[in-house]
DNA sequence: CGACAGGTTGACCGTTATCAAAGATCGTGG
DNA sequence: CCACGATCTTTGATAACGGTCAACCTGTCG
């Protein structure tokens, strides 16, 4: 980890596209955009280092300014499942900003990447001088949480088949016209995340794919043939 | 479904009550509760009747007052899921009320249960004059995702024994020094919580009895007698 | 007291995890 | 730019966890 330029030259560093196109911040205008840029400060880490682990005390917000950083969660029997995957303009953090402070899960850099952070105290700051800022974080709250409970909901009671389908049909972009999807990680984290094993991703991909459903590319990259028969098995 | 004398004997009603237990009002002064209570309106219902569905337009938070109400959804295959009880105190549709206000569970009593009701337009008043509900909403939020997120994980690396043993072992209440836990709800129902069937729940129960780990008693009613053997499974 | 939902038990089987080993891909350093 | 090792991916064989179906039992409530 590394510390880079600080807010001395905010704009060089690329904390402006940073602070910009986070959601919670993009309705604020240019002057207060600067104000909130200069209460960050930004850091460089190399590929798989860890930003925070469980446990750790926590008392900042963390956005994504370049790179990708991989959210995971250790159960009680000690097995891992990727709870989420940051790209730039993401942020991970705010669950412990809000409550009692300690991490549950690990943020863990999957390429060079480099962050902004704001304390605790300076969004607090900002949360009371600017009202809007907590509707919005109230808005993507309400968001993650009716997402993690449809991905409960999943879990507990789709077949593995069905929650790869459901994550291929999900992926694909509405506006593109092409239904060729590149996955956001290895199959061995997309195993993770859907909750079940590589040797089982790799079968059933197989199997989607004999059934012409899809269409697997080089790695990563799957063309969708037929979206409606994949989400209505 | 009854609407209630109105806010005109609000005291009557059990408004009061209803509204001051709620952690995101109960820090506000009495005068305050007053005010949120006056933008209150009551509702009973019986047994068994759904006070929202999925697909509803969704534009007020709901309170329970007295009564017990069970939150599920239904899968995209149509696999029913319970997400959440709620006992009196406790309150649901909130999520929808930042996000695109369409409810994607159902909300259904359990019992005879009576309801204080606010809409979105009273609440966002409510917010923008007393932002310290919003953080107390945060916060509350906060909570629920991080907790969501430990239930999806669990789902997907734990078997159906740990899972069961880690809600016997979470509902044992610390205060108590009796180790006899009531379950919230029916096995069937517990079933579709930890994401199994009611056959499963009976046998792995049966098998924890067996193990000498827990003692079951009158339905509904058991008793944990070794808690740390039961955790470290 | 009877009916009905909830709960238990048994037999069976399908889905998916696990173990093992071979093959592909990527990143790194020479 | 190539070669190497490490990691990821695939494929196969096997086993077990837990779901399903069916029957029976039990408690609760009108």
């Amino acid at each position: 980890m590394k510390k880079d330029n600080q807010t001395s030259c905010i704009h060089h560093s690329g904390i402006l596209s940073c602070v910009s196109q986070v959601p919670i911040f993009n309705h604020l205008e240019p002057k207060h955009l600067d104000e909130i840029m200069s209460m960050t400060r930004s850091i460089s880490y190399e590929k798989g280092e860890h930003i925070y682990h469980a446990g750790d005390e926590s008392d900042s917000l963390y956005i994504v300014n370049k790179g990708r950083i991989r959210i995971y969660r250790l159960s009680e029997s000690g097995k891992e499942q990727i709870v989420r995957i940051l790209n730039p303009g993401d942020y991970t953090g705010e669950l412990a900003l809000f409550k009692k402070s300690q991490h549950e899960s690990y943020a863990e850099t999957m390429v060079n990447t480099s962050i902004c952070i704001i304390t605790r105290e300076k969004l607090q700051t900002l949360l009371t001088k600017y009202p809007t800022i907590a509707l919005k974080l109230l808005t993507e709250f309400s968001n993650r949480l009716e997402q993690s409970e449809k991905q409960t909901t999943r879990f507990s009671t789709e077949t593995v088949e069905t929650r790869i389908a459901l994550f291929l049909a999900e992926s694909v972009d509405p506006d593109s016209n092409s239904n060729e999807i590149i996955l956001p990680m290895s199959k061995k984290d997309l195993a993770s995340y859907l909750g079940t094993t590589p040797e089982t991703i790799s079968r059933k991909l197989a199997e989607l794919e004999e059934k012409g459903l899809i269409k697997q590319k080089l790695q990563k990259k799957i063309e969708i043939l037929d979206l409606d028969k994949l989400l209505m098995n």
